[in-house]
Formats: C-alpha cells, sequence, structure tokens
RNA sequence: GUGCCUGUAGCUCAGUUGGAUAGAGCGACAGCUUGCGGAGUUGUAGGUCGGGGGUUCGAGUCCCUCCAGGCAUACCA
C-alpha cells in the first residue's frame, strides 16, 4: 500500500507521520486482520521455521541450524574484530580530544570519567569505521602551575618527596597547600557566612559575646559594630569593610569555643514536621559536628595565614610575571618540575590504555592565542571593555535575545586565559590535520564556553569551526555531595585505583587462591580497573554519577566482573572441550542444534546485534550502548549456560553448542575491548 | 531573569526513528550445587513513568504548560 501511494506521488512532501496515516487510512482494516493476510502470505513462501499472527504483529521464526551457522562463521572469522566495520570505511575523520589533565596539580574522580569515556568512545567511533584520531591537551601552565610554584619557591625550596611518593604526587600536594593558603580567607568567610545563616543559636551566642568584647573595650569598635551587624542580620562579611582586617583572628577562637560547646550538646529532638509538611527554616547543609571540624581545619592555620594571605597575592601575581617574560630561572624550575607530573601522567594514561596521536600543551599555544585575540581587536570583533579584552558575542551576531552572552579572551594584565588557547588550538586543529570534525570531551558545564569559541572563530571567519562538537558529561559527586577540593573531600584518582586493585586482589585470592601469584595480580587489575571503567561508562552523560566507593567496589550485579566472569566461564567450557576455532568453522556446515531452545534463540539474537549497537553507539557517542548491551549479553550467556549442558550434551548437539560458547566468548571479548575494559580467562 | 540538563520500583539506573503485558541491579524475603567454576541462578514483594493538558489507532518516548532539583550565565578551567 506505502509502495502504491508513493507510486502515485501521494507521499511527496509530507511528514513521516503524515504518510503513516495516509498509509492507515487506505488500508482500512485492523492490524490484526493485516498480519494475518501478510503471515498466512509469508507462510507460503516456505522459507521460514514458523510464520504466526500475534495483536497485529508477524512474528517469523527462521531457521535456527541456518541463521545459527553463517552467524557463528561470520563471528569466529572475524574475531576480536567481531562488531566491529571495516577500518576508514566512512569518509569522515575525527579528532577526540580528552583527558586533559594538568601537570603540577593530582587528578581526581572527576578526570576518570573523562579519561573512561575518551578512551571508550574512541575506540567505537574508529570501530564504526570513521578513522579516528585520539589527542590530549595538558594543562602545563596557568594560575594553578604559577601557584604551585610559588609555594614550591617559598615554603619549599630544596625540598625532596620522602617515602615512595612520586615527585608529581608530592608537587600536586604542594600544589594544594598553595590553593589552601590562597584561599584562606575566601574559606573563613565562607564558612562564617554558612554559619551564620543556619545556625541561629550561634547568632545569639556570637552576638552576645561580640557585645561583652565591645564593652571591654579591646579592639575597635567600629569593627565590632560591623560584625555585629553582618551576623544579626546573617549576611555577608566583606574584608574590606572592616578597619583592622585582622580582627577576624581575634574572634576566631570566640567562634570556636560557640562551635565546640554545640557539638558537645545532645542532639536536640528532630524539630516536628508541622501538619502542611512546611518547615520555616532551610534545611542546614552542615551537622554541629561538621562545622566544628571545618572550624579545626581552617584553625590550624587561622594565625600564621590570615595576616599575609594579601602579600602572598601579590608574591603569585609576581611569579606570574616572571612566567610572562620567560625568566630563565623560572622557566627552567618549569621545565623540571612539569617533567615530574608528565611521568606521572604517561603511567595513568598507560594504565586505563588511553593513547594519543598527538599531546597538545598549553604552554604551546599562548602566542598563537595572543595574536588571534590582537587580531580579532583589530577587525573589531573584539573590544576592551573595563580594560578587558572580550568579545560580545550576541552583539556581533545581531542577536536579540541573550544567548551567547560575551567572553573574556584576554586578562587585563595581558596574561592568557584558557579561552586565548583554546582559540588558537581549536584553529590549529583543523589547519594542521586533516580532520573533518573535531570533539571536546568535556565537563558539561562548559557547554557554553564551548558554544562561545566556536561562535567567535566564525565570527572570525574560519567556517570549520561549525564542525566542533562538544561531548559533555555531567560531573562525579560524592555521596556526601559535591566534590570540593576546598572541603578536600574529593577522591584522588591515584587512591581510588589504588583501592579497587586492592580489593580486586582481596576478592580474587579468596575465590581462586590456586592461581599463580603473577596471574593473580594480573586478574586483579584486569578486573579492578574493569570495574571502574564500568561504573564510569555505564551512565548516561546527561546523568550525574555519584560515586560511592563502595559500591564501585563491590563486584555484584550490574557491573564489569559479571561481564568478565561470563567471558571466563566460557574459556572454561572451551578449555575442556579442547576444540579450536578453526576446527568448529570447519563443522558448521553440518551445525545441528537438534531442538533449539529458548536460551539458545535469545543467546544467538543478542550476538547478531553488536554490528548494529557498535554503528548507534559510534553514531550518537554514547558508549552507555555497549555497557548495556556487554551487561545483556552475559546474563543471555548464563541463562544459556544454566539451562543448556554443554560438554555433557550428545552429538550433534554439543558441537553445536560448543560453537555458540565460542562465539558469545568472542563476542564478549569484543564488546568489553571497544570499551577498554580486559577479558581475563580465569578469575 | 535567561539558557541547558534531570525527574521511571525503597535506592542506583536502562528503556532504539512512538508499538506487544514498562525492565535490570542493589537492598529484603524464600529456594537452587549426585552437572561445564556459587563473582552464578530461580522465585516473591515493590510502579499515579513529577502533575495537568494536547497530537495519535497507540505516548515513559512527540508538543504545550506547571512543579521540583541541578548546572551555566565578563578577567576559573
Amino acid at each position: 500500500m506505502t509502495r502504491e501511494l508513493e507510486a502515485a506521488g501521494d507521499l511527496e512532501g509530507i511528514s513521516k507521520k503524515e504518510a503513516r496515516r495516509t498509509v492507515n487510512e487506505r488500508v482500512g482494516a485492523r492490524a490484526q486482520e493485516v498480519a494475518e493476510r501478510i503471515a498466512a502470505k509469508v507462510d507460503a513462501a516456505g522459507r521460514f521455521a514458523r510464520v504466526e499472527a500475534v495483536n497485529g504483529y508477524v512474528n517469523i521464526s527462521y531457521n535456527a541450524n541456518t541463521v545459527a551457522a553463517s552467524l557463528i562463521g561470520e563471528v569466529l572469522r572475524a574475531g576480536d574484530r567481531y562488531g566491529a566495520a571495516p577500518p576508514n570505511s566512512k569518509p569522515e575523520r575525527v579528532m577526540i580530544e580528552h583527558s586533559q589533565l594538568n601537570t603540577h596539580k593530582a587528578a581526581h574522580v572527576g578526570h576518570l570519567r573523562n579519561i573512561c569515556l575518551g578512551v571508550a568512545v574512541t575506540n567505537i567511533v574508529r570501530a564504526g569505521g570513521v578513522a579516528t584520531m585520539p589527542t590530549t591537551y595538558i594543562g602545563d601552565i596557568g594560575r594553578h602551575v604559577v601557584r604551585c610554584l610559588w609555594c614550591y619557591e617559598t615554603f619549599h625550596r630544596g625540598e625532596e618527596p620522602t617515602g615512595d611518593a612520586s615527585k608529581g604526587r608530592w608537587l600536586g600536594d604542594i600544589y594544594a597547600e598553595a590553593d589552601a593558603r590562597l584561599n584562606l580567607r575566601a574559606d573563613v568567610l565562607a564558612f562564617l557566612h554558612t554559619v551564620i545563616r543556619e545556625d541561629e543559636v550561634f547568632v545569639t551566642a556570637v552576638d552576645r559575646m561580640l557585645k561583652f568584647l565591645w564593652r571591654t573595650n579591646t579592639v575597635d569598635g567600629e569593627d565590632i559594630a560591623y560584625l555585629l551587624g553582618r551576623i544579626s542580620q546573617q549576611g555577608e562579611i566583606k574584608v574590606d569593610q572592616l578597619r583592622d582586617e585582622n580582627v577576624l583572628v581575634t574572634f576566631w577562637p570566640i567562634i570556636g569555643d560557640q562551635l565546640r560547646a554545640e557539638a558537645a550538646q545532645p542532639k536536640p529532638p528532630e524539630p516536628p514536621i508541622s501538619a502542611d509538611g512546611e518547615t520555616d527554616a532551610p534545611l542546614p547543609t552542615m551537622t554541629p559536628e561538621e562545622r566544628l571540624a571545618e572550624w579545626e581545619r581552617l584553625d590550624a592555620h587561622m594565625t600564621d595565614w590570615w595576616p599575609h594571605v594579601p602579600a602572598w597575592e601579590q608574591a603569585v601575581r609576581e611569579t606570574f610575571q616572571r612566567w610572562e617574560r620567560k625568566d630563565p630561572n623560572f622557566v627552567a624550575l618549569w621545565e623540571e618540575t612539569r617533567a615530574w607530573s608528565v611521568a606521572d601522567l604517561r603511567s595513568i594514561f598507560d594504565e586505563f590504555d588511553a593513547t594519543f596521536d598527538a599531546w597538545f600543551w598549553e604552554s604551546e599555544v599562548e602566542d598563537e592565542g595572543r595574536q588571534i585575540v590582537r587580531e580579532l581587536l583589530e577587525r573589531g570583533i573584539a573590544e576592551v571593555s573595563d580594560g578587558l579584552p572580550v568579545v560580545k558575542i550576541d552583539e556581533q551576531l545581531g542577536l536579540e535575545h541573550e544567548t551567547y552572552h560575551t567572553l573574556p579572551i584576554l586578562r587585563s594584565d595581558g596574561t592568557t586565559l584558557y579561552a586565548t588557547k583554546d582559540l588558537a588550538l581549536t584553529q590549529q586543529k583543523f589547519v594542521e590535520y586533516d580532520i573533518d570534525r573535531a570533539i571536546w570531551v568535556v565537563d558539561v558545564r562548559q557547554s557554553l564556553y564551548f558554544d562561545q569559541i566556536s561562535k567567535i572563530l566564525e565570527l572570525a571567519g574560519f567556517e570549520k569551526a561549525a564542525n566542533n562538537l562538544h561531548l559533555g558529561y555531567e560531573f562525579v559527586t560524592l555521596p556526601t555531595g559535591v566534590i570540593s577540593s576546598r572541603k578536600g573531600n574529593a577522591p584522588m584518582l591515584e587512591d581510588v585505583r589504588d583501592e579497587m586493585l586492592s580489593r580486586a586482589r582481596a576478592v580474587i585470592d579468596e575465590k581462586n587462591p590456586e592461581l599463580p601469584a603473577a596471574t593473580r595480580q594480573e586478574v586483579a587489575r584486569q578486573v579492578g580497573i574493569g570495574a571502574l571503567k564500568y561504573a564510569m561508562l555505564a551512565r548516561d552523560g546527561n546523568k550525574v554519577i555519584v560515586f560511592d566507593p563502595e559500591e564501585a567496589l563491590s563486584f555484584d550485579g550490574h557491573a564489569a566482573p559479571y561481564i568478565q566472569y561470563a567471558h571466563a566461564r566460557a574459556c572454561r567450557i572451551l578449555e575442556h572441550a579442547s576444540v579450536s576455532d578453526i576446527d568448529l568453522a570447519a563443522s558448521l556446515d553440518t551445525l545441528d542444534f537438534g531442538e533449539t531452545a529458548a536460551e539458545e534463540l535469545s543467546l544467538l539474537q543478542q550476538i547478531s546485534e553488536l554490528p548494529g549497537v557498535v554503528q548507534r553507539a559510534a553514531a550518537e557517542y554514547r558508549p552507555l550502548h555497549l555497557t548495556n548491551y556487554a551487561f545483556d549479553l552475559a546474563r543471555r550467556f548464563n541463562d544459556f549456560y544454566h539451562a543448556c549442558p554443554v560438554l555433557q550434551s550428545a552429538e550433534p548437539t554439543r558441537t553445536a553448542r560448543i560453537a555458540l560458547v565460542a562465539a558469545t566468548r568472542t563476542t564478549l571479548k569484543s564488546s568489553l575491548a571497544l570499551l577498554g575494559i580486559a577479558a581475563p580467562e580465569v578469575m
């Protein structure tokens, strides 16, 4: 009917939906009747094992042996490449930039998601038949590096890491210290603001104590008046409003006394929820214990750090200028310490199977970035606003509605921003490498930023800017809340990795103690890293991952070890069977399952779907399709394993089932490999 | 304010260009090994698919609207 309408030209220029409606109207019969008529016709052709009409659907059953033999043959021939399209069978050439780690700074679990995604997307797009070029972009210069080196020179010159910690890790600790020093005032003020806003007991108590101090006349009265006002109004305290900015150091112990008293008190009963379910105060974000802990953390350096923060900030600015004018001493120090971090980065990349066709460095695109900023200013695309070079993108595009806002492209002191460098690199990618598309695998919070970069380059007449794609993903949080280096609760990538490995090792030592130690070590690595990767990939990109170390470390259920275990079992069966894939391939002509079980058909069906799943995952840049596929495949294999004896069954079923197991093993391995996950043969 | 994202079982999540009775895992409870590995497996319990409209033969899926939460929004990266 569709064909008739097409021939008559009735379906031209109308939507799919309208077309379907038109067809339905012409058919003029109920779906079930149509299905029955079609079923009868198809059945008459005699090419299928069974044809039936159910609920308006036509179910067609194939001849299992014929289809199975052809499918299994295809899988065994393709081996590890089963599921992949021929290399470079699509004309596109794509650069995938991911794993943008920093030197002089430790990586955390958030970076883990990026690495896993980047590796998997690269594998999958390549398997989809597209030429891929994985690249990374290392933050080897910028504010964090300057802060780290300032702290190193000022407080740790000549020191060396102790114990077996790497120099890169040690440098990361120095960066964390620099951050803590420079952020002390901001942290203290933010903490006070939170406590003042959320805790009325605190407000009245501190208020009372301040009044007492005022009467004793030991500190500047105006400052006390200011603090009293802010506390009673539950507003923010601003240091520049104080006459003596060190006055907070004087009050700090008083605050601590009050917090200690509150934490020591027995918990007040839960406030009764009123009938309408409303409570008058917002829920506090910190318990009394947490408040005290945060106070104690800040108190450790309140007295000795607070007065120096402004001078330190000035020193950091000066250090920045040393980089800008390429002070030889500073550059030498930078090169030496950078090498320490790079060694660490390489080992992380090795461990997570990230390989790159090119490494880009922030330090190498600063000059080109400045050049582009100059051009943009000369051509009137950029302008200087309040001393700051910016592009008013909406204005430039003539957009009425605020869409792309305004992007600063250089700091007012002439130092470069991330944007300065990205403008240069983005252009460079297309100019120096023969690519059709460039993908950024970066946190979704930067999506506006990448739109801005693309639009600015388009404004500058760089047409290929439209071929940039930001593959965003949501961030990783902890069950206790958003990761914040301020609170110091972000699990470091290396710590998480270490914990996964030792946990995996403990499990295999318990389950399989007779394996050689070296094998257990290697299997623990494959299982531990695999579980970590799967946890990072088995969630859609637009969902936040709540990273619960306990859950990620559990090897039960919907997780990589389940799939790896299915693979190990399949390997075991084939080992007992002592048949090679070649022998099996030779026996395919006479393959005979006998009466096929539902579990066998279900497994065959799943195996046959891998190529399609790969295509879809590649087109959508979504490894999630493959994590789901691999888990489903493992589950169907387990169903089969329990329902259908393989080695104990009689010929010719025995050989047929062995062939099916072989095809399953290959497909499991192949689909895990696309995710960057290893498939151990024993575990 | 504006833009983007999210809302499906107690918890964590799948759900294909709209298509058959909305599925897994975890947690809970009750089973399975005289068989190729129990990191397995069977069953039970658990659902106003955030609310309300609309389009359609048919909506978790598409459109509108409202609610709730998150993120972004000029010198962070």
